[in-house]
DNA sequence: GATGAATGAGCCTTCATTCAT
DNA sequence: CATGAATGAAGGCTCATTCAT
């Protein structure tokens, strides 16, 4: 991040976060060399430390910052949502769809170098994490509570519901068969089916 | 794999592939050292390459271990498994949650350190993991076919189902609060419930 | 020396060359940074280039300041002395003990960091050292023509004499169990003995 | 120092030690790179490290080694004097002149580089610093207990001898006017007459 | 089969210095 | 005068790998 931020500087220090994200994201975090990073951004491997402490520095702010948005905008997602808890999810469920895949650098790179972040880092970002997955748990809970979800274990459900929704990253292009649209369609749907009172339909 | 396999050297060549599965998983790939490896197995880096032929190597074959294996129980399970198309989705749950908290180190590094693997090992796995991937293709495939089953993109509700159910791997800890099989039935459940004929009941 | 004497520049001029005494004299040349320097200073780096012309000169300038102050003030202290060869090299000692002890800092750096000036720099500093050390044997030589002192060896005898008093900048702390004063007796008596005319008393 | 020592790697040590005394003392510890000392010995620079385990336990190495050399030796000369304080005094002198002369840059490297190492190393070299200073203030202890000597303060003048005689090394050249052994006697004359039993001929 | 020693490429980082503003 | 940004050289050190013994 740049210290102080001359005009000229904050231009570079935007390139260098882009560039950052785009090598991690290609090579990981540890296969990165700062010469590679610095020649993609078009300056001197040392020019970079006008801009970053560390090459672990660099990497921290790139997650966190990520994580801020994450949080942020998932909150004004659900502050415009309707109120039943069914509603909430399908929400939830689209937001981070749509956020997760047109971020999908950020997303890779906050999920895959953690462990590249050194302790104090470490726990900062997890603590940043288990917010999110406070926010789903709390649709959950909700839904649970009004009798709108039938859900055994709210934990381990949002474990479930986010790995299987952060999965779509993994295959998912832009050129491929199906819309946003329609893959968000399609994860609420299974999502739903998964969550919502299933007594009244017991499986065969 | 081991290239020379005396008496000893079998014994140091399992040792050199636990070692490597241990620290892989701990530390990445391109964070763990021969040095280090050398020394969890108790002997001289330069030792290694009378078990290995280079570091890369060592990784490929531990992943194509891990897939040949997951594949082949893969395999067996479904072959004793009951004919409708719903209980073999039941058994391939069980089978690969079972199996993936069973061998999490394996599974850790094959899902993660693919991009480590050079472009021909790469395409190799790649296409075991292809393989695995047309086995559940195939037991919802055949669920659709008997109308069994609802779905809308059998290959998407694939991927998204083989990423919750990975996603296990995550958070689960022996002493957690769920036993195996209860999250095997949690995860049964959410699973079903998804992809079952969902017609008869809409959701609101 | 500073290029542009501004009314502002003096005082940063004045506080760089304070502060590079105190850096070198603690970490040595080689090992402060003009980064460090600068802040100490409480500016930037690159400001400092509006003072110094470069690292060495900066270092050179100190070295050459401290000679020139040495050597005037010793030969205004000879200026005063009496006559006898035995009471100008007492107050040699005098001299050189207290100014050395006030001047712990640019002492040190004259002494030690010599190696760390170019050829042209060394040059002319070992060249005023060497006028230095001619004040001294001048005194010595004279207490010899009169017969005051018995010295086999001019030259050597002040090297010894000059290593022995500089060296109290070593282990000297104002805080210790002998004052200035003290020390300059225990000295001018060691030397002294081993100087006047000793056919008189030949040792055991 | 060489972890383990093989035939060959012994001779490389050694000529990583004699290589860094000259090195160090020619140019200073913090301006010898790694790169020229493995270049002074032939090999690359990352070859230094199957012999040491960093730049600064070299420098350390060398001083203790350096050190433990002189406090031996010295003990080794004392045991073999006679039984006079000021006879054990002129032995001290002769052997610390000589000594010092033959090992000058380890002398000077354990004179001056002593700031470069880190503080635990720090605290093992002055410890051993003090055992020597120790050896002579036993020697003069004794010759003031016998009546040999009066000296003021044992400490102080110690430590003004040593700066004395070490002086020295800054200075001597075997082509030089004079031969170790009229230096010696030089000094050992100085020495003595500046400590022993004063009041029978006061100064002037 | 194991090892000590060597290698050369590469790593992150720091440095003194320059220059437009 | 001061500064933010850039530079290129160099720094100590680690790495995967080789090979004679």
């Amino acid at each position: 991040m740049s210290r102080i931020a001359g005009p000229k500087g904050l231009r570079t220090a935007a390139a260098i976060r882009r560039a950052g994200l785009k090598l991690i994201y290609r090579h990981g975090f540890g296969a990165m060399s700062l010469r590679d990073l610095a020649s993609e951004v078009g300056i001197q491997a040392s020019s970079l430390y006008n801009h970053i402490r560390t090459k672990q520095d660099l990497l921290f702010d790139l997650i966190r910052e990520h994580m801020e948005a994450l949080l942020a905008q998932t909150d004004a997602a659900l502050a415009a949502a309707p109120d039943t808890a069914t509603d909430r999810l399908r929400t939830f469920i689209r937001h981070h769809i749509v956020y997760h895949l047109e971020k999908k650098q950020d997303v890779f790179i906050a999920n895959f170098e953690l462990r590249s972040l050194d302790a104090p880092h470490y726990a900062t970002i997890v603590a940043m994490r288990r917010a999110y997955e406070g926010k789903l748990m709390a649709v959950l809970d909700a839904g649970v509570a009004t009798g709108e979800f039938d859900i055994h274990d709210t934990r381990i459900t949002a474990y479930s519901i986010l790995a299987m929704l952060t999965g779509v990253c993994t295959w998912y292009k832009p050129e491929g068969r199906l819309s946003k649209s329609e893959i968000v369609d399609l994860h609420t749907n299974m999502v739903l089916h998964g969550c919502i009172a299933q007594r009244e339909h017991a499986l065969p």
